[in-house]
DNA sequence: GGCTAAACGAGACGGTACGTCTGGTCTTCAA
DNA sequence: TTGAAGACCAGACGTACCGTCTCGTTTAGCC
């Protein structure tokens, strides 16, 4: 039974109006600039209008991210049979993007935005569409035998994002190739490891 | 040439309350309630003396880092011969001291200030021993032929703190075991990919 | 006794709410503490419809001022042939009401209701008695010859209660015997000045 | 011996620019669209600034008050040996001024400021000039016996402001010379009461 | 030992933003 | 059609910090 109650209802022009500046304004100066008051402003809303609705700034990048305001991802990634070359194609721009200020300072905000509310890290890498569009790759990786079976393919898709973000936290400028290079290691067949004759596994010593 | 000049020299005890209230207010009280105020008052300082000396709070914490003020970790990485068994045995009690409220709320701290502060990024993964420790034995186990040569062993040891920053961010609590298994995995032993029909594939788990 | 037509009417109720919840909170709350909001909140009703009917808060204390909710004056000041006698019988209890928490309070909120709303100003004095019963009391004065004819009767009440007014806002307490002694001075006998000889009155040169 | 501390001093020109756009703004804008904020914008100075050295706006007001920021009150009340004369020349022209639009929200935003702080109301009629100099006048006029001895001259100066006071706040405009009759009825000379039939009655006017 | 100058503690200053509260208007729904 | 409920824009409240700028004191070389 719905609850009801009378009374105007949430004006879907304001909601739109305060989404759309936030992503705005993170886009164009940053978490740290980010104020509910220029928001407000921007939006030409009243700031109680925000809190009745949202918690926090963190809240607000939270939805635009599940919104999908900040990304406009490739729909999928390749599928041409090998693995390696389709994951450096869907990268590849990808990489060249958070190369650029804008790209850069995006992921820093986003960064900062998942310190502090919870809500946007647990979306950060499906907006960013690792969790979607990567994980769907090495699955069907998988199937065809270039992944071996059991690979915790999601894990491995949040991996990768969590390289790509520690890069981009802890240097000027994302080695594009150095970082193309990692990502075939992690994921290219690997020979097991210089003594494939060693009778005993040694991944898995007991 | 030194340059000569009368007057007091730098209050080495002013120094010290500083960085050591930065540290104890940033693990008490997270990244973005630490505040120059905050840490003038907690240390008996005036304002001034800290902004003489560094340009921001970010800075602070950098230093901080530098000094090894947030962790005390593991002087190294065993070494039993074994890679996997080694990275388990050092990676364990990281990831338990991750779950626990200050371990978590520590990271998000870093990585809030690593948005803000270059500093911050640049040292953390050393900070955390990811690039002393960890790397160091990851070129072991290059040198006895556990890991392939030509293996990218500094980027490793980053993808692996990457994941780690991730999954903190992104969960509530990191999933040990799993996150054991991704190491595993990306380290570990693995068939040559695209040769799924070879009937004497070495490391074939299942 | 229940409606039994179709269609709401206009609420005797809501208006009975809305006077005795803006009295109540005057009284217990102050002048600058009233709110339409909490007017609206106390009294069970829309804010709209207290905008509705009513201008201003200020309009809301005047028709309760009106309405007699403040007060419950004596009914007439008493007639016993001795006009300072009566007067001080009658103001003696006023008084002391004005030196309690309370009466202090209500007479600064009535004042200050007064500064923003004329129609309060205007029905001030009548609401707290001064305009029928003291002006009463001092046109019998006049018509037995205790005070003379031509008597500003009106301008004296006010007068009076204009004195009150200003030892309520400038002191902690009236003094009451001290305030009993003005009134003794401005309406009591009083000999021509020092040259009862002067053939011209010296109040009236030309 | 004084308070020594080290640190900055109390900035003369903050204070001189805040109490002069306090001034300003109550005349301008009353007491009720008088705030804080607009205080410091219109002073160019930082709200803490006023919270640091007053505690509200009827503070700053009373501030203003003492220093004499509302009115340029006439040095003195003439003395030409006839007390009524000498008090209708000097408040004739403030009676004027009362009636204009500045002069009426004046009284009325001072009013309203006695209601919210002790401090504007203890001072209210000392800056009107009615402790000093209208007090000063009565006093001569005991002297000289134009006022019987022991006449209550300070509490008469208040009640001629109250008297007021309180028209200003009860009608839209003071009646002059209906309130210069009252001023001569209560502070001329009067027959003693209680003796209407007395033959010789001195001062009887008609 | 006096002089000079920097570093220190303290904190006032002009500001920005916070999160809360109220004002007055406008919208929806139930009776 | 009235009235309750309450969302809306607007903007003031008092607080917390920002980074800069005095102050008066303390201290370290240099004459």
């Amino acid at each position: 039974m719905t609850e009801h109650r009378s009374g105007p209802v949430r004006s879907a022009a304001a909601r739109e109006a305060i989404l759309s500046a936030t992503a705005r304004l993170l886009v164009d100066e940053g978490w740290d600039r980010l104020t509910i008051e220029g928001i407000a402003r921007a939006a030409g809303v009243g700031k109680q209008t925000i809190y009745r609705w949202w918690a926090s700034k963190g809240a607000l990048v939270a939805e635009c991210l599940l919104d999908g305001r900040f990304f406009a991802v490739e729909p999928a990634v390749g599928d041409t049979g090998e693995l390696l070359r389709d994951l450096r194609d869907w990268l590849t721009p990808v990489l060249h993007f958070l190369n650029t200020t804008t790209g850069r300072s995006l992921l820093h905000s986003l960064v900062a935005a998942a310190t502090e509310e919870a809500g946007v890290g647990a979306h950060l890498s499906d907006a960013f569409g690792a969790d979607r569009l990567l994980a769907d790759r090495l699955r069907a990786a998988v199937a065809t035998g270039e992944l071996p079976p059991g690979t915790p393919v999601d894990q491995l898709g949040h991996a990768v994002f969590g390289a790509l973000i520690f890069e981009v936290l802890s240097k000027d400028e994302i080695d594009v190739p150095a970082f193309l290079d990692l990502v075939g290691f992690l994921l290219g067949p690997r020979p097991a490891a210089g003594e494939p004759e060693t009778p005993g596994s040694p991944a898995e010593p007991a």
